[in-house]
DNA sequence: CTGAAAGCGCTAACAA
DNA sequence: TTGTTAGCGCTTTCAG
């Protein structure tokens, strides 16, 4: 049956529309007979409210925003998981953008956000952003923004993160331990928060190993599955190649995998490999792959958890809130032997 | 700067709100003179129209709605994207909801979109859906819904797919080929379209090639991980083991391969494996996977397409709308020997 | 070419 | 306890 709208339910009960608005929201200025009226008239006539009605009466939109470098990656529709199980049991919407990486599409999304459209925002920063203003300004127009995974680290609000520099000091270490000397660190971009962080645990425990960091061991692989085969082949080539290889993100581990193919590179035998990823399949690859995995639906969770905080008490400040979830090292065949 | 509206843009330029809206929207009705000049006051006063007013007004949302069982899944992740890029162009925006394989999610998703939060949707439907009510309920109400993949056939919508019963039977002929004789299936419903059509290919290739296809090779697997490795486990267990096994979903590639793993059973030699699958990491597994791509990403992009063509266009009719976009075999090591 | 005014569907202050 | 009314920000007749 068609839906119907809070005026003709009115005129159906010849009630005024605003009893019924008021009987909807269980006002206790209602008698409960004129309560059990309406709500039986609204489940019979099928009444839905119109949400952006609403929402441009109460000047909120029960919308989430959720921006993110793509979804295509375990991590992000894991945290989107995570995220999606708050904003449901808090009856709220999600919308999600795709900034592809791309800092001019992650300004354009931002700038739609100042126009009411969403209440708060959850957003992973794209490889390319280094500026930040495009955040500040909508942090200033008002609406709460969360960070969660690659943040800007001079925007003053919350962060939620995992503990990069530890997860890269402790994918180097366990390399180390295994006597690797010239260890490769992909990373994906010269600003990133996570890269950089990652890449200066790496160097930390180079330096606690008293082993030296070879500058031609950190590669930069751009946003191109077919290019990073190439830059990879590369580095493998060179007559003094790395004996094992960090892959900062998921992304990277499929052309690593093929380059030592194609080399004829045997892992763990010629070369370890270690990759920042949450691949449900690192436990069944040729062979399995030694990670860190990320809590990547937790942190989803928690930073969503923390904007309705702030959505719900207007006196919750998001400023100096940093909240750190360990990573996991899980250790398999890619780096054993 | 704060983002201001179009009453405080009047009163800056001590214009109307009616010229100022018009002005806006290139109405032929004002002069270039004044379209110059409210333009520029829009830049420089950072105004930014509220959507929800635009929309309670005009009765549309440039907003759609898609429903998805997960999204930790290749193929649905792939799908979003071709969505998402269509959307994009079309200056659309994506709310995206969960069902998590539930029907009564499902159900009140659709419910929520009958009040005009969306102008259109997109579904693949929950693999415990077997009612479409509140599907027809919901077009009824004259929101234009298109299915991809997982589709209802009663309901008479447009409906973007892949060639299932084919894929079922390439499947199935491809491992025949290979002289296997006892091939499992492993379904995830007993209603689902792509789950009956699948199986249908499979079940036709054996009769084709005059093998009996025995009713036990026919499995259910449960949506959590566990339980269907312990139901993989079980079948492979049973004196007369399958001797190949095709997996109709991406999720369940891991517990087969560590079933087989735990078991002893070396892929491919004891046992062959192809996945319905969209995994990157096919090709670096352990062994390499056969598997059966579908064409996701295209299959949100054309499933949004047709939509956003009903939705500029009134008299476009979804109805017997039917497009296949077929799906690839890849044959890769864990059917090979 | 520009402005006044109605109204999209809803909520809430104020009246009755 | 219920009803009247104003107005959220915008678009769009209709007048001027």
């Amino acid at each position: 049956m068609k839906s119907v709208n809070i005026k003709e339910l009115a005129r159906e009960l010849k009630l005024s529309i605003s009893t019924i608005s008021k009987a909807l929201h269980d006002s206790h200025e209602i008698s409960a007979k004129t309560k059990k009226i309406v709500l039986d008239a609204a489940a019979k006539f099928n009444y839905i409210p119109h949400p952006y009605a609403s929402s441009l009466r109460g000047k909120k939109s029960k919308t989430i925003g959720v921006v993110i470098p793509e979804v295509a990656d375990s991590f992000f529709s894991l945290a989107i998981n995570g995220i999606e199980s708050v904003a449901k049991e808090k009856g709220y919407h999600v919308l999600i953008y795709l900034s592809h990486e791309s800092f001019e599409n992650e300004k354009n999304i931002l700038q739609q956000f100042r126009g009411g459209r969403v209440d708060g925002v959850l957003i992973s920063v794209s490889r390319e952003t280094i500026k930040s203003d495009h955040i500040n300004d909508l942090i200033a127009d008002g609406i709460p923004l969360i960070f969660f995974d690659r943040v800007c680290d001079d925007v003053d609000t919350a962060k939620i993160t995992t503990d990069d520099f530890e997860s890269g000091y402790r994918a180097a270490e366990h390399l180390l331990k295994k006597q690797c000397r010239r260890i490769a660190f992909l990373s994906i971009s010269y600003s990133l928060s996570i890269s950089n962080k990652r890449l200066e645990g790496y160097l930390q425990a180079h330096q606690d190993y008293k082993i030296p960091a070879d500058k031609k061991m950190i590669v930069y692989c751009p946003d191109d599955a077919k290019k990073n085969y190439t830059v990879i082949k590369k580095l493998l080539q060179q007559k003094n190649r790395p004996d094992a290889i960090i892959a900062s993100v998921e992304k990277l581990t499929a052309p690593v995998y093929k380059a030592c193919e194609l080399l004829k590179l045997n892992i763990p035998k010629d070369i370890k490999v270690i990759c920042f990823s949450n691949l449900v399949t690192a436990s069944i690859l040729n062979p399995s792959l030694t990670t860190i995995t990320q809590p990547a639906f937790d942190m989803g969770k928690t930073a969503a958890k923390l904007l309705f905080r702030k959505l719900e008490k207007k006196n919750v400040s998001l400023k100096k809130e940093n909240i750190v979830i360990p990573s996991t090292l899980i250790a398999r065949s890619s780096t054993t032997g």
